[in-house]
RNA sequence: GGAGGAGUGGCCGAGCGGUCGAAGGCGGCGGUCUUGAAAACCGCUGAGGGUUCACGCCCUCCGAAGGUUCGAAUCCUUCCUCCUCCGCCA
């Protein structure tokens, strides 16, 4: 959410800011303009007629001691300012929610060091690792390797679920817990606190983090007069973790990590990624978060976007670093780093992390502080990112270790996560595998 | 789910419907004293908003939302959370 006082300060800077995410961004602010104008005028009146009617119900009050007579004639000037009062604070309070509404769906401008453009195709390449893996046949795309080893299976979710689920078996339901706890065991070593959050969470929650209410259509909400509705990554938890705190000097930055199901009804993604594990309503993610002081952020965005970066890289896994334009950035954040994972099976990079500094943009919806040298309250910065995405690495590690045959060679980090399994083959995969 | 109890400032804890933003204590900060520290004593010590060049002044907030009243931390209603006991469960 942005603040209602710089904007009402600099209307102009934050549209032409807001305009770099699109046509439809500024257009947002020119009612809120108009309204907090008769806000602020309405205010400044309300506060004069408070301080005399509570004058006067002080006077009502001490009357009454001493003359009662004088005592109901005072009362009948002090009820006259009291409905008064009261009409013009329920105006104040429609007002108010009004402004509040409209603010909720202003989306965060996006940070001068982010490049214009309107989709991916304007992103800026900024790192590479590693090289493509070189095949003496046709790769094959993750889908069918997996069918053919049969650790994957679409015929049975659509069964239970309808479409975009899969059944994970044997080496590949181990390999999806495998390459969490690789990642939770990497982050947890270079500093982020493991949690396990609620996967289920209040309208509020959402709320603070920027996932309502403009995009309640992305989302699964559960039925019943209270509805909950289920995470679409663990940022919503984690980040939501200390919503109305204060933090002391020394406390931050504040580094979480978690791995979680993520769910995500893909409203508008019809016809798009229809095959394999790429999008789904529900797959795995180790979430990273931070919490940190405003003059830290861009350091810690960008260590963030290494600790991303690290998980592939121990695993082999060729990949690049994009900055997001202007117009493909998401609506929280200021500035987004893309990671790309290469898939030879379809000779194409492909999103496997997302890594964004939110700022102060939801730390203003959540009320997150810190005290400054000053001990002021100071809004905090917010930061996410995948670190990675699990699902999504299974098909990374699919095509580009897939052999000749049909079978995937595990890269050595994971040997330890599969008890000793170093190759998905066809056939029985060792149960019951304990260390 | 049922029956009780409780929600006040960073923490503990008072608070007859009328200068209560709220006694007192703890903690924290500043000062006096001291070579330094401790102790003792004195003062300060929440958040948000408005206004002012500034000192300051003003408004709001006692779990949340309504209501009664000239006036609510104090009375009424609903909701939320926590604690105890019972039931049900993993």
């Amino acid at each position: 959410m942005l603040d209602l006082k710089a904007v009402v300060q600099d209307p102009e800077g934050f549209e032409r800011r807001l305009a770099r995410r699109g046509p439809d961004a500024a257009a947002l602010l020119a009612p809120v303009k108009t309204l907090a104008a008769e806000r602020r005028e309405l205010n400044v009146a309300l506060e004069g007629m408070k301080k005399r009617a509570g004058e006067a119900n002080a006077r009502v009050g001490q009357l009454m001691r001493t003359d009662r007579a004088a005592g109901e004639a005072a009362r009948a000037e002090a009820r006259t300012l009291s409905d008064e009062v009261k009409g013009r604070e329920k105006r104040l309070a429609e007002i108010e929610a009004e402004i509040a509404k409209l603010l909720l769906l202003v989306p965060n401008p996006p940070q001068e060091s982010v490049p214009d453009g309107v989709d991916e195709r304007d992103n800026r390449e900024v790192s590479r690792w590693g090289a493509p893996p070189r095949f003496d046949f046709a790769p094959r795309p993750h889908w069918e390797l997996g069918e053919e080893l049969g650790v994957l299976e679409w015929q049975q979710a659509a069964k239970l679920s309808g479409s975009r689920f899969t059944v994970y078996k044997g080496a590949a339901a181990r390999l999806e817990r495998a390459v969490a706890a690789f990642f939770l065991d990497v982050h947890g070593s270079r500093g982020y606190t493991e949690i396990l959050p609620p996967y289920l969470v209040t309208a509020e929650t959402m709320t603070g983090t920027g996932q309502l209410p403009k995009f309640e259509e992305d989302l699964f909400r559960t039925a019943g007069p209270d509805p909950l509705y289920l995470i679409p990554t663990a940022e919503v938890p984690l980040t939501n973790l200390h919503r109305d705190e204060i933090f002391e000097p020394g406390q931050l930055p504040i580094r979480y990590c978690a791995w979680t199901p993520c769910f995500r009804a893909e409203a508008g993604a019809a016809g798009k990624d229809t095959r394999g594990l790429i999008r789904q309503h529900q797959f795995h993610k180790v979430e990273l978060v931070k919490i940190t002081r405003a003059e830290e952020s861009e350091a810690e965005h960008q260590r963030m976007v290494e600790d991303a970066c690290e998980v592939l890289r121990r695993l082999g896994l060729h990949h690049r670093v994009v900055l997001l334009c202007a117009g493909d950035m998401g609506f929280s954040s200021a500035k987004t780093y893309d990671v790309e994972v290469w898939l030879p099976g379809q000779q194409t990079f492909r999103e496997i992390s997302s890594v964004s500094n939110c700022e102060d943009f939801q730390a203003r919806r959540i009320r997150v502080r810190y005290r400054d040298e000053k001990g002021k309250p100071r809004l905090a910065h917010t930061l996410n990112g995948s670190g990675v995405a699990v699902g999504r690495t299974l098909v990374a590690l699919f095509e580009n270790y897939q052999q000749e045959d049909g079978t995937i060679l595990l890269p050595p980090a994971l040997h330890p996560y599969m008890g000793g399994v170093t190759r998905i083959d066809k056939g029985d995969f060792p149960r019951g595998v304990e260390r």
